[in-house]
RNA sequence: GGGGGAAUUCCCGAGCGGCCAAAGGGGGCAGACUGUAAAUCUGUUGUCACUGACUUCGGUGGUUCGAAUCCACCUUCCCCCA
């Protein structure tokens, strides 16, 4: 298991990730089903026909319900699902953000309030990973916390300091059961997650401190969550010279096309982000000519493909007019449709970047690119 | 044939003398969405010369300073009795 880069263009990086589970292709798009399945009734049977290389599950959405006793009975993530390729799970950390008003942090953990049935749900470090551990992913992520970008330098300092011995915590709970017998996946790898809001200093810092623990790859958390995409670029930029080269580098939860596009340049060799399912299911779908809002009245009668250059099977066999029907009639079908096309979007935009790296050519195809993706169909 | 009830802005539906261009849904239109509490949320939805004016609550006429709201007649629909 490793990583090797095999072509650099500029900061932008060209690797290949050997895993238990196969070879990751860098720069990648995860895609998210956050409870074992991608919103908008996409199952694993599809991914391989939207090119998608890594699916990304969630270790507090997974432990809630069904609970990794299930998982981890039925044969871990991979046999439950049916899919053999990598599956990344997030350790729940972004919950610690996303249900800010129904969670408590101490130095020991993190207690929940279940937002399904008001149970009190305790996750530290050590039970992110015995989850992530039962659930049998391929990669594990540190249990950290996601605070707001916003949030004040006081604020964001012991947080980082906490992040970072919890993740000390998780390295050391990960290795000691990888060497169990019962473990259903012994080669369970770990991502660290570097902190620090938007404090240059302090992301620095964090960074230096984590990459000490030697890790199969480390992540950028705490960006996208308030922050401008300037500010979240310039983060990246300070921060990047201080994570290993031999290893992959994560960017978490981004972005918009145009925000991978930029992060690439920047070094970046991991994404994720619910918006290309997020928005499909909402009727925004990406295309090569730009942002088009399916709900929009002048796609009633529009009878063209949704991306018209997109070699997905949606864009090969639907119109417009009949997908935006589908959603407006909030028949399912519309949903999975738009999401299959976006997520197809997604990989092939990540296979199209992988390709000019190769060629050398990345910095006039990025410019190209944003320059299509800012418009407006 | 006799008795009773109802007609409201695209639809359903509240209002029952001034605070009503008219609640609330739905639908329409537009926007948002970044490690998914999101098939969600926000705005908007009579017209215009738009911090104001004008037209609107089945129709016509009336009462009143003032009517979607009260009265009379008409039209249409629903229910009950023959």
């Amino acid at each position: 298991m490793s990583f090797t880069l095999i072509k650099q263009d500029g900061k932008a990086r060209r690797g290949v990730f050997e895993t238990a589970h196969g070879t990751i292709q860098t720069p990648v798009f995860m895609n998210v089903g956050t409870s074992a399945a991608i919103k908008g009734a996409v199952s694993t049977l599809d991914l391989r026909n939207i090119k998608c290389q890594v699916e990304l599950s969630n270790t507090y959405h997974l432990h809630v319900r069904p609970g990794e006793d299930v998982i981890y009975r039925l044969g871990g993530i991979h046999k439950f699902f049916n899919w053999d390729r990598p599956v990344l799970t997030d350790s729940g950390g972004f919950q610690v953000f996303s249900l800010a008003s129904l969670r408590n942090i101490t130095e020991e953990g993190v207690t929940f309030v279940s937002h399904i049935d008001g149970a009190r749900i305790f996750m530290s470090p050590e039970i992110s990973i015995q989850i992530q551990s039962k659930l049998a992913s391929t990669i594990a992520m540190a249990f950290d916390e996601c605070p707001p970008s916003v949030a004040d330098k006081s604020y964001i300092k012991p947080s980082c300091d906490r992040t970072y011995r919890w993740l000390v915590r998780c390295k050391k709970e990960l290795d000691r059961l990888n060497s169990l017998d019962e473990t259903i996946n012994k080669k369970q790898m770990l991502f660290g997650i570097g902190q620090g809001g938007i404090y240059e200093d302090l992301r620095v810092e964090h960074m230096k401190r984590i990459t000490e623990l030697d890790l199969d790859g480390y992540a950028l958390g705490g960006l996208a969550v308030g922050e401008t995409a300037e500010e979240m670029y310039h983060i990246i930029e300070v921060t990047e010279p201080y994570m290993p080269t031999d290893k992959p580098r994560y960017l978490m939860g981004v972005g918009t096309p145009i925000n991978i596009l930029e992060c690439v340049d920047r070094g970046i060799d991991f994404f994720d982000c619910v918006m290309p399912s997020r928005n499909a299911r909402h009727g925004n779908v990406f295309t090569s000519a730009g942002l088009l809002n399916l709900n929009n009245q002048k796609f009633m009668y529009d009878d063209r493909p949704l991306d018209e250059e997109c070699g997905c099977e949606v864009c090969q066999n639907y119109s417009r007019a009949y997908i935006r029907h589908l959603l407006k009639a909030r028949e399912m079908l519309g949903m999975r449709l738009a999401v299959l096309h976006n997520l197809y979007f997604y990989n092939n935009l990540m296979e199209e970047i992988r390709k000019a790296i190769e060629e050398g050519r990345y910095a006039a195809f990025k410019k190209e690119k944003i320059e299509r993706f800012s418009k407006r169909v």
